[in-house]
DNA sequence: ACGTGTGGATAGCGCGACTTTCCAACAGGG
DNA sequence: CCCTGTTGGAAAGTCGCGCTATCCACACGT
C-alpha cells in the first residue's frame, strides 16, 4: 500500500507519517521507484503501536524511538532486550533536590530493605543501574519529604500486589508463539496496562470511599 | 516570611511562585504593605505539594489548578471532595479514533461485565459521569485495537488486586485528624502511589522474568 | 500529457512552563 | 533621611516539542 492508504486507514495524516520516518520510529517502506514505496500490514500494525505508546502512554516521540530501537534489536538475548526496551520507557525527571538528602536516604534504604524482606534477588542486584530503583527511591522520597511517614513494612504488600500483577503480565506474554512478537506483547502489555491500573486504582478508591463514609 | 524567603526554603525561584500565584496554584500572602507580603509554614507546604504534582505527577499547571481548588472547596462533603479533586486529576486525552467503533464497544460491555462481577455497584452507578470509567474503557479498547483479546474474566483479578491497594490507601489517610489533612493526603496518596506502583510493576516484571527465564 | 501523489527537506505554528524585563513603591541599615 | 535592594505586579520573551505547511522535482496511471 501506499503513504495515502497507510494514512487512511490508520487515521494518522501523511505529514505526521513522514514526520515519524524521519525520527526512525516507522521502518521506510520498500522503495519500488524513485518518488514511490510500498508499505505492508507490519507498517500499519507498528504505525498502530507507535500511535498508542504516544497518546495511551503519553511517550514523546523521542522515547518511542529508543523503545521501539531496542524491540527490533535482534542482538540481544531476550531478558536483555525486553529489559533494554523498558527500561528506554520514560521516567519522572529526577526532582531538583540536591541529591543524597535525608529523605532520599531513608528511601533508600527502606525500599532495600523492602526488596530483601521480598527475596528479590535480582532486583537487588540490578538496583543500581536500574532506572525504575530509582524512580521508586525519588517517589517514596517525595513522600516522606512531605511529610508521610513510608517504611519497608508498608510498601512490602504494595510489592507483593505488584508482583501478582506481573505474573498476570508474563502468563500473558507467554501465549505469544514468536520472540518478536512477545517482546512487542510485553511493551505494549507493560504500556497499556499503566493505565489500566490507574484507573482501576482510582475507581476502586471511589468505590472503597463510598462504602467507608457513603456519599456525604 | 517574605517571597525571597519562601523561595530559598523551598527551592523555587521567585519568579516561579509568582508565576504560580498568578495561576493560582498558591494563595497571596497576608499583605502588609502596598509592596509587602507574608508568608506562612501553610505557604511552604503547598508549595511543596505543587511542586511534587507537578514533577512527580506530571501535572499541567492548569490541571494541579484544578485539584488544589477542589482540596480547598469547604462546601462539599468528604466523599464529593475527594471524588472531585481526584476527578480534576488528568486523564490521557481520549484518542482520535470514532467513538462508538467496534473494540469501544467491546470494551464498555467487558468493563461493566467486571464491575458487576466485582458487586461495585457505586461505580457501576457512577460510570456514566466518571472520567476514570472513561479512561479505563479506552484503555482497553486500545488493547483490543492492537489485537489482544481481553475480556471480564482476565481484567477482574487486576481490579480485586487494585482494591486491595486501595483499601490500604484508605487505611493509610484515616490515619490523619483532620478532614483538611485527609483529603490533602488522599491527593498526595493518589498522586505519589501511582508512580510507586508503576516503579513496583516493573521491578516486579524484570524479578519475574529473570525467575522464569534467566538472564540470557 | 497531465493531474495526482511521492519522498525529501525546511520552515512555521501553537502550546505550555517558565524566565526576563520593567516598573513604581517601599524597607531598612547606616 | 537617603540609598541600596527588594517587593508585588504585569507583559513580553524563550525554549522544547509535536506536529503542520509549503515547496520541489519527479514519476505513475490513465
Amino acid at each position: 500500500m501506499r503513504l495515502s492508504e497507510l494514512s487512511e486507514r490508520s487515521g494518522v495524516s501523511t505529514a505526521t507519517i513522514k514526520y515519524y520516518l524521519r525520527e526512525g520510529l516507522l521502518a521506510p517502506g520498500r522503495r519500488i521507484s524513485a518518488t514511490t514505496a510500498d508499505y505492508d500490514e507490519a507498517h500499519l500494525r507498528r504505525l498502530r503501536l507507535v500511535r498508542t505508546l504516544l497518546q495511551v502512554g503519553g511517550l514523546s516521540v523521542a522515547a518511542a524511538g529508543e523503545v521501539l530501537r531496542h524491540v527490533d534489536d535482534d542482538s540481544l538475548g531476550r531478558t536483555f532486550r525486553l529489559g533494554a526496551a523498558l527500561w528506554a520507557l520514560p521516567h519522572p525527571p529526577a526532582p531538583d533536590a540536591e541529591e543524597g538528602d535525608e529523605a532520599q536516604v531513608t528511601a533508600r534504604r527502606e525500599v532495600d530493605l523492602m526488596l530483601e524482606e521480598l527475596g528479590w534477588e535480582s532486583a537487588r542486584e540490578l538496583a543500581p543501574v536500574n532506572p525504575d530503583h530509582t524512580s521508586l527511591v525519588e517517589a517514596v522520597a517525595s513522600l516522606i519529604r512531605l511529610g508521610y511517614p513510608w517504611n519497608a513494612e508498608m510498601m512490602t504488600p504494595y510489592a507483593r500486589m505488584m508482583h501478582q500483577v506481573a505474573v498476570h503480565d508474563l502468563d500473558f506474554v507467554e501465549t505469544y508463539p514468536s520472540e518478536s512478537e512477545r517482546v512487542e506483547a510485553a511493551v505494549a502489555a507493560t504500556i497499556l496496562f499503566e493505565p489500566i491500573l490507574r484507573a482501576m486504582h482510582r475507581i476502586a478508591q471511589q468505590e472503597e470511599t463510598v462504602r467507608r463514609y457513603g456519599i456525604t
